[in-house]
DNA sequence: TTGAAAGCGATACCAA
DNA sequence: TTGGTATCGCTTTCAA
C-alpha cells in the first residue's frame, strides 16, 4: 500500500468518537442551521484534533462533478501558453476549480485521445486550441454525446456550434501593417505562422488587405512553423534581398526573426520590426520592437470565465446572450 | 443540473440490459481470466453501443488513490516553467496519472494554501518548487501527518528529509566562469538572479570562486528579481563603466541583459557573454551567446519518475538507493 | 464461470 | 435538533 492510501480520519471515524451520527456531523461541519452550537464546537475541534480532512474524491463523487477542466493545448511552448495558463488558473482556482493540462504535440491523433482522456476523467468542461492538423469536429463527437461543456479558444476553425473566444486577428494585422507603412517602409518581409492555421490565414489576409492600399509598397510572405524554419528561410532570403520593414505574424515568428537579425547586425539600423505579441517578448528581444497585443492573461480569463458559465448554466436557460464566436 | 451530469452508462445499465450481474461486467470489461470470452464479446459490444466510459472518479474512489499529482511552482513565467511541464508531463501521463499546477506568486502564504490545497484535492503526490520567501519547512507539516509523498526540485532549501532534484548549480557556475576566464574577459559583470534563493547563492559562490582563481580579473556582482530589474540596474551601471564579459546566471537574468546590450548597441561588439540557460531561449536572443544547460524537460521527468518510486514504494521497502538530493 | 453483497466517504431525505 | 438509511459507480471478497 503506498504511502498516499494511509487511513485518514473520515466523517465517520468523528461520529464513532463523539458517540453521535454521520449525518450531524457531516451537517455540524459546515454550519447547517439546525445543529446545536455545543455539538458544532464539539465536532469542529475533533476534527481539528484529529487531521480532518474532507474527502473532495467522495463528494465530488456523490454530487457527480469533478470540479475539474481539462485544457488541452496544441504544444507547449514559452510562447503563449504561460500567459493562458496565468489567466486560465487565476479564474478557476478562485472558482474552486482545478484543470489538467495535456499537450496534443501538434498532432489530430494526440488531440482526440487528449479529448478521450477528458471525457474519461469526468471533466466538468473542457478548453481546447486546436492544432494545425484539426480540419473538422468529428473528433468532437464524443463531447456532444457526453454533452460536455467546451470552450475552443485562439487557434479555431471557423463554425458557430461551439463556443469560442478568439483574438481579434483582421484588426491586429491590420493596424501592424499601418505602422508600417505610416513608418514609410518600402519593401516589407512578412513572416506567417503555419499556413494551415486559421489565425495564420486571416492575419495574412488582413494584413496584405491593407498592405495593398499601398500600391507603391513591396513584399515578400514567407510561411514558417517554428522560429528555427524562419532562421532557415531568412538565412537564404536576406542573402539575395533587403527589407526595411518586417512584420511578425506571433512571438514565435519574431523569436526567429531578432535571431536572425541580430547574426546579420541589421538591428540598430533603420529597419522596422512590427510584431502581433503576448506582449513580454518583445521587450526582452529588442525594445524598440513595435507590437500590437494579443493578450493571452486575458484570453485565458475571458475562455475559462466562459467555460464556467457554460457549466453553471441550466438547460432550460434563457437563452445565450454571447455571440458563438467571441472576438477580444 | 448542469450539462455535465447527464446520466452516463454505468455497469449497473449493462448488467440489466444483459441480465447478468455487475461484478460479471466489470470483470469482462477488464479481461479477467475467470470470464467466458462468449460474455466478454457480448459486454464489450453493449459498451461500445452505449457509449460506456469508466468513472474514473468511482474508480479512484474505490481504490483510495486519485492519480493526480499536485505541481506546486513559485510562479508561472515563460522561462524554465514550459520545459518542467512538458517533461513532467511525458512522464505523468504515460503512466495515468494527472497532474495540476498551482502557482505560489512567490509567496509562502500562496505556498501553504496551494499545499493545503493538495490535501484537499488527495493528490497522491506533490511536486514542488520552493518561493524564495521559503526559509523552512513549517509549512510540510501536514505533508507529513498525511504522509504524502513530495518531491522537492530547482528551487530547494538544503535538507536531507524530503526527496530533492536540483540541477549542479556548482559545476554550471564554475563552467561558465571558465569559459569567461578562457575567452580573456578582463572585467566582468555577473548578473544573479533573487538573492534570498538557495540557487542563487551557490551559483554566485562557485562563480566567484572560479573567478578568484584569476586574480588579474575585474568584476562586479548584481543581484535582480527579474528581467526588468535587470534592465534598470544595467541602465545605470553600462552608463558609467564598462565590461567586456558578462554572465547570466539563468534566462530570465539573460534576457534582461540582452535587452540592454541591444539597446546599446554593444552585442556584435567582441564583448562576452555566458549564461546559465534553460538552452532555448539564448538561441532566440542571439546565437553567439554561450551556455550552460539547466535542461528543465530533463529535470521534469527526472523529478516525476522519482515521485512514481515513492508513490508506489512499499513502506517495508529494501531500502531506496538514491541520496536524499539528486544532482543532475 | 458467475452472482450477491459489502463498502469506499459524504450527503440528503425522511423520521423521530 | 438529531439519527437512520439509501445512494453515487465500481471493485472485490466469498459463495455458489
Amino acid at each position: 500500500m503506498s504511502l498516499a492510501k494511509m487511513k485518514r480520519t473520515t466523517i465517520k471515524d468523528l461520529a464513532e468518537m463523539l458517540h453521535i451520527s454521520a449525518s450531524t456531523v457531516s451537517r455540524a461541519l459546515k454550519d447547517h442551521p439546525d445543529i446545536s452550537s455545543s455539538v458544532k464546537r464539539r465536532v469542529k475541534e475533533a476534527a481539528e484534533t484529529f487531521n480532518y480532512v474532507p474527502n473532495d474524491f467522495a463528494i465530488n463523487f456523490r454530487k457527480k462533478s469533478s470540479k475539474v477542466i481539462g485544457l488541452i493545448v496544441p504544444a507547449i511552448s514559452m510562447f503563449f501558453i504561460p500567459s493562458i495558463i496565468k489567466g486560465i488558473s487565476s479564474v478557476l482556482n478562485k472558482e474552486g476549480y482545478h484543470f489538467f493540462i495535456l499537450s496534443s504535440e501538434d498532432s489530430y491523433e494526440a488531440e482526440l485521445e487528449n479529448i478521450q482522456t477528458c471525457i474519461n476523467s469526468r471533466v466538468d468542461g473542457i478548453l481546447i486550441s486546436l492544432t494545425k492538423e484539426t480540419k473538422d469536429f468529428k473528433h468532437f463527437q464524443k463531447i456532444d454525446e457526453m454533452e460536455i461543456p467546451v470552450v475552443i479558444f485562439d487557434k479555431i476553425i471557423p463554425q458557430d456550434i461551439y463556443d469560442s473566444v478568439v483574438f481579434d486577428n483582421e484588426k491586429n494585422a491590420e493596424l501592424s501593417a499601418e505602422k508600417l507603412i505610416q513608418q514609410g517602409c518600402q519593401k516589407i518581409l512578412a513572416i506567417f505562422g503555419d499556413e494551415s492555421l486559421e489565425i495564420t490565414q486571416t492575419r495574412k489576409t488582413s494584413f496584405l488587405k491593407k498592405i495593398n492600399t499601398s500600391p507603391e509598397i513591396q513584399y515578400k510572405t514567407i510561411f514558417c512553423e517554428s522560429p528555427e524554419i524562419v532562421k532557415e528561410q531568412l538565412e537564404v532570403i536576406l542573402e539575395q534581398e533587403s527589407f526595411d520593414g518586417f512584420f511578425a505574424m506571433s512571438d514565435e515568428t519574431l523569436a526567429g526573426l531578432h535571431s536572425c537579425l541580430i547574426k546579420r547586425n541589421l538591428n540598430n539600423t533603420n529597419i522596422k520590426v512590427v510584431a502581433i505579441s503576448e506582449g513580454k517578448l518583445p521587450k526582452y528581444l529588442d525594445e524598440s520592437y513595435e507590437y500590437e497585443i494579443n493578450d493571452g492573461y486575458q484570453m485565458g480569463i475571458i475562455a475559462a470565465s466562459r467555460l464556467l458559465i457554460i457549466i453553471h448554466k441550466n438547460n432550460d436557460d434563457q437563452s445565450r446572450s454571447l455571440p458563438k464566436t467571441q472576438y477580444i
